[in-house]
RNA sequence: GCCCCCAUCGUCUAGAGGCCCAGGACGCCACCCUUUCAAGGUGGAGAUCAGGGGUUCGAAUCCCCUUGGGGGCACCA
């Protein structure tokens, strides 16, 4: 088998979604995998929609992913690389013309003069006695005298594609052999706009053919069209590649992953502290499997084991849960340096938002990384873990200072109690956790109180929350200093206290 | 409406005729660990393999029908 080739071909006319991030990885995996060529280009030919920003987004976000490619744009608007360049379909324009002026002289393709409000009568006639929409044919035998006319009078025809009678089968390398009749393809279709302009299914083709593509992989949503793929190809007089459709990404209702339903951009579960690791792993196996029960794999572990045999047929429901659990997978596996680097941007992000009022060195948070990689399921929870630590002011009410069971003297006595204990007993220059905890528990000892209401009085006197990172550490984290002044401010609430009678 | 595709625990899946009165993972529930929260460990609930017919000594696995779901039918991609 020759070495295949194969492509991601998105539009930007949107970030990068997450269907498409899971199609360029399959695509990836099959080329790294069969020792093939991945190539990117660009679907660029909906001006109307397409921005130089979504360009930027989509490349970015698939360097993130570490999903690299062998040819095509390297960033949005720079060069691009490889020899069946450009792969960009707006710098293609002439390609499309002279395969465009090549079916038409073999009358594979004819101008059609309908004008918009003509096919809209049609389709609705159509709707009207229940039968399916689909081209008329009023063009397709306009002689040469009559395109004339037409031309003359100042009529711009757009291109469309002559569908022959007949079936067209095709073995998809997922689902098995495929067989469309042509008669439900709704008739010769528009490959070339009457503006001039090419539209999808005819560049899709001219490219992947010039492209010289083996295999296409792509979402199921495309099965349908692949008929009409398949026509072009062959009016083409090019060989018809190899086609593997992928089940669907779906919202919880089963319906297509939609904006609407779902998060679907790849910047936003970046921005959330999803990492590329989890993120990979989750979606190579989101309808596709090992076949074992292997399921923690990195992107490279992924590219030694993908195969289309293992591919699921059925559309797969995107479980959030799954993913939060693989990206804490993924977190736990990051050594201290990289998770500390990786988090800072969330921790500068806090910061902005006011949710801290600094931005912890990597020295103050190595320290911090044992207590805290095991309880982070994405980066984006390190504020809510630890913002604790870095908030100048904290102010906790009456209400969450007082734990479950204990009344307001007993707490006051407690925190004026443990005040003393660690202001006495612990000295200022190792200020550690094996230090706090004896003189603390002994403390609770003797006055006949459970150690954890004790801790948890102090816990939450300190840190203004019931759920932390265990106690000490905490501690040690805030130093003696503020723990001793988050204490006593904690006790001057409980002081003003209203005590009801 | 027409065409195409699909169908195993709530979810992602293993399973390619006997190893399956169906295995794993997420989630859920217990218990253990434990100062809270996590993490980790152990155990549990959870699928008459959508339903019905065949084929076969034997079917989750093959065939047919039904039902259900999805996708596609543009001068969007």
């Amino acid at each position: 088998m020759p070495a295949p080739r194969v492509r991601i071909a998105p539009s930007p006319t949107g970030p990068l979604h997450i269907g498409t991030a899971r199609t360029a990885l399959f695509n990836y995996l099959y080329a790294r995998r069969n020792g093939g060529t991945f190539v990117l280009r660009l679907e660029d030919t909906d001006v109307a929609r397409s921005t130089l920003a979504f360009e930027a987004d989509i490349l970015e976000q698939l360097h993130w992913l570490g999903i690299t490619w062998d040819e095509g744009p390297d960033a949005a608007g720079g060069e691009d690389r490889g020899p069946f360049g450009p792969y960009r379909q707006m710098q293609r324009l002439e390609r499309y013309a002279e395969a465009a002026a090549r079916v038409l002289a073999e009358d594979k393709a004819y101008p059609c003069y309908c004008t918009p409000e003509e096919l809209d009568a049609d389709r609705k006639a159509q709707e009207a006695a229940h039968k399916p929409p689909r081209y008329v044919g009023r063009c397709a035998n306009l002689t040469l005298e009559e395109r004339a006319a037409r031309e003359t009078e100042g009529k711009r025809g757009a291109l469309r594609f002559r569908v022959p009678a007949g079936k067209i089968r095709f073995d998809d390398l997922v689902r098995g052999e495929v067989e469309i009749d042509t008669a439900n393809l709704g008739g010769d279709f528009v490959i070339v706009r009457s503006d001039g302009t090419p539209l999808y299914h005819f560049t899709v083709v001219v490219d992947d053919a010039a492209m010289e593509m083996t295999h296409i992989i792509r979402g199921e949503d495309h099965l349908s069209n692949t008929p009409k793929h398949i026509l072009l190809f062959q009016a083409l007089g090019h060989t018809v590649p190899a086609f593997a459709h992928l089940p669907l990404i779906l919202n919880p209702d089963r319906t297509k992953m939609s904006k609407r339903k779902s998060q679907t951009a790849i910047a936003d579960y970046r921005a959330q502290g999803f990492i590329p690791e989890a993120l990979v792993n989750y979606l190579a196996l989101l309808g596709w499997s090992t076949g074992t029960e292997e399921e923690i794999l990195s992107l490279d572990e992924l590219a030694g084991r993908f195969d289309l045999e293992h591919v699921q047929k059925g559309g797969a429901v995107f479980d959030r849960e799954r993913l939060e659990w693989l990206n804490g997978q993924w977190i736990r596996r990051l050594d201290a340096e990289d998770l500390i680097e990786r988090l800072q941007p969330f921790l500068e992000a806090d910061r902005d938002a006011g949710r801290i009022d600094l931005v912890p060195s990597p020295e103050e948070l190595r320290p911090l990384v044992p207590i805290i990689q095991e309880r982070l399921p994405t980066l984006g929870a390190i504020g809510d873990l630890v913002g604790f630590l870095w908030i100048e002011d904290l102010s906790v009410d009456t209400v969450t200072l007082v734990p479950k069971r204990w009344d307001r003297d007993t707490t006051l006595a407690a925190l004026r109690a443990a005040r003393e204990a660690i202001l006495e007993s612990i000295g200022p220059v190792t200020f550690e956790a094996d230090e706090l905890e004896p003189p603390l528990r002994a403390l609770a000892e003797a006055r006949g109180w459970k150690a954890g209401d004790l801790f948890m009085a102090i816990r939450v006197a300190v840190t203004g929350r019931t759920a932390t990172p265990p106690l000490f550490d905490s501690l040690v984290a805030l130093g003696r200093e503020r723990t001793l002044a988050r204490l006593d401010r904690a006790i001057a609430t409980l002081e003003g206290m209203e005590v009801p009678a």
